[in-house]
RNA sequence: CGGGGUGUAGCUCAGCCUGGUAGAGCACUACGUUCGGGACGUAGGUGUCGCAGGUUCAAAUCCUGUCACCCCGACCA
């Protein structure tokens, strides 16, 4: 491609609504526009990248043994009333009417339709397993989209559906996702980790999660350093202490704690440590009730694991001021464990405290020397917290890391979640009616672009993995205006490379040395190749790949050879 | 949705407090010089100052409303 004609301009300064690196340099570089919030144009270069990824994708699936196909992105509300994900679906999806007043979805997944198509098509256990996959546009109308392409409303997922007979076949079929997705991310070229996962609002029981290490992640990663366990900050479990909780030792006594409101506020005021402070938190139960969630002072509720446990509302949602006053007959601030007249939770960390101080319910008050059996009485224990660096790993080896990721891909098994309420049914070998079991399988195609500009760049620009890159090498001739000989050479280079299959950026622009050098390094192009008058005379061309600290001469005779000698290292 | 912030040229931003001819740099057009790390000179085009009301002789500037966008928190590929 011959870069004089093309019309999209690279910037110098970075545009102020950009946060992220990848953001950033995805609107410098001209791969991507803005048309309103988390919704973008895919310009000719992001384009490009985003083609290859697919291509990646594609041949893994197809290698897996899948079956493309497409889906519509709008879909009938009928199908989402059937399995139920019309009433438990938020605002996140969005709802569109067609003219005669029909209900519809903009398609944030595709669980329904592929359901609907399998009972449809689906009859015998001859037929299985099968899976079917899709690359399409995916639409979530999300509270707040971010970071560009990384938390868009559109995006491009690649969505992947199994269908099985039984457990046994769910459970092989999960694995050769599970490994597909590894080749996948492996020939991206992107560091990554997969991750045990909570399996959220899609449902079901196993799950992972293919995660991008990156610092701007969003989403935290824990793993031991004993074994391979590894999983989400909110899937971890924290493991409940082994020591037995020491004899109370001290009096229960009142003070007054005026204004102090939090855990630091209170530990400041008292002089103790956070970690012998309790926290009292009290959220939305169901049917109108609350709940009280106590965890220890430094520690994190964990909203995933608190809105799984019995008679937590799902989604978690803190009660209102008249709620907590109602049964603790306080203020937020100082709510203590003694005395509530709701149902109480209370992490296994919290358990395992003595002498321990909390909300005294009456304000500017709080309790000292509080302890379990002798001052509060029956409780449940639960595991309510995110797990902290150098917690026990729950796999009994080593203790626990964390980091950040971004989350490029998830599978899970779904089991019978979509087919049962829709009656996806196929006749066993004894002519036995049996439900389907299904796998589910997504890759952010989309992100995947982004986070690989997370992890590869550096203050120049963007430095893509090879197997991703919008073209394999950039040639750069300087002063190509003026001299007839280095124009004729690029020429020739450029047509030679083309015909030899080599995806080539022809940087013919009339403008000078820096600025192609500049662009040249902002798109990330892996390897660069300067034709220049004072290379020319001595018979040489110039090499210098990406990350290369320093350029390397080679005679101009051997350009091809040369050239495929790098793309093959 | 709650909290904070910003809307002025394609981009980055100044001007607003203290009302009086709408600005700079980058980008763009033409010509000339320059040509191995985002050049320089000369000339040029570029705006419903987010939108709608109001106050005023006069509003980018003050007031009210509204919309959009960005950032921080709870969700997801």
């Amino acid at each position: 491609m011959r870069l004089s004609r093309y019309p999209i301009n690279t910037m110098k300064e970075t545009p102020a609504e950009a946060e992220v690196v990848s953001h950033q340099l995805m609107l410098r570089a001209g791969l991507i526009r803005r048309e309103a919030a988390g919704l973008y144009s895919w310009l000719p270069f992001g384009l490009r990248v985003l083609k290859k990824v697919e291509r990646i994708i594609r041949e893994e699936m197809d290698r897996a043994g899948a079956l493309e196909l497409v889906m519509p992105v709008v879909q009938p509300a009928e199908l989402w009333q059937e399995s139920g994900r019309w009433s438990m679906y938020g605002p996140e999806l969005l709802r569109i009417k067609d003219r005669h007043e029909r209900d519809f979805v903009a398609g944030p997944t595709h669980e329904e339709v592929i359901t609907d198509i399998a009972r449809r098509e689906l009859k015998s256990y001859r037929q299985l397993p099968v899976n079917f996959y899709q690359i399409q546009t995916k639409f979530r109308d999300e509270v707040r989209p971010r970071f560009g392409v990384m938390r868009a409303r559109e995006f491009i997922m690649k969505d992947a559906y199994s269908f099985h007979l039984d457990q046994a076949s769910l459970t092989a079929g999960y694995r050769a996702m599970f490994d597909a997705y590894t080749r996948i991310f492996t020939r991206t070229g992107l560091t990554f980790r997969a991750v045990r996962a909570d399996s959220g609002a899609i449902g079901g029981d196993v799950s992972q999660e293919f995660m991008v290490l990156a610092s701007s992640g969003e989403d935290a990663i824990v793993f031991s350093d004993g074994d391979d366990y590894a999983a989400n900050l909110e899937a971890a479990a924290a493991v409940p202490p082994a020591t037995p909780r020491p004899a109370p030792a001290e009096p229960l006594r009142k003070v007054a704690t005026p204004g102090a409101r939090t855990i630091a506020d209170v530990a400041a005021f008292l002089k103790v440590a956070p970690e012998r402070c309790l926290k009292t938190l009290i959220v939305q139960g169901t049917e109108g009730a609350v709940v009280a969630l106590v965890l220890r002072g430094d520690h994190e509720l964990n909203a995933v694991k608190a809105q799984k446990l019995p008679g937590v509302a799902s989604p978690l949602q803190l009660a209102t001021p008249q709620q907590v006053l109602a049964v603790s007959g306080t203020e937020p601030g100082y709510v203590g464990v003694a005395g509530l007249r709701c149902r109480v939770y209370a992490d296994h960390a919290a358990l395992a405290l003595a002498d321990f101080v909390c909300g005294a319910n009456e304000k500017d008050m709080h309790l000292t020397g509080v302890n379990w059996e002798r001052d509060v009485g029956e409780v449940t224990a639960a595991d309510l917290r995110n797990v902290v660096a150098g917690d026990p790993s729950p796999s009994g080896k080593g203790t626990l890391q964390i980091a950040r990721g971004i989350e490029v891909g998830h599978v899970f098994q779904l089991g019978d979640k979509y087919s049962r309420p829709m009656k996806a049914l196929v006749l066993d070998e004894s002519g036995q009616e049996v439900t389907l079991l299904m796998g589910c399988y997504g890759i952010g195609v989309t992100r995947v672009v982004a986070a690989a500009i997370e992890q590869n760049h550096d203050e120049r620009g963007i430095i893509w993995p090879a197997p991703i890159a919008p073209f394999q090498v950039v040639l750069v001739p300087l002063n190509l205006q003026k001299s007839a000989r280095v124009r004729e050479l690029t020429d020739q280079l450029y047509t030679e490379f083309t015909a030899a299959g080599i995806e080539v950026l022809y940087d013919d622009r009339d403008a000078r040395p820096g600025v192609k050098f500049a662009d040249a390094e902002l798109l990330g192009i892996p390897h660069r190749l300067v034709v220049a008058e004072r290379g020319l005379e001595a018979g040489k061309l110039e090499y210098r790949g990406r990350r290369d600290s320093a350029s390397t001469d080679f005679p101009l005779g051997e350009a091809l050879a040369f050239m495929r000698a790098r793309l093959a290292g």
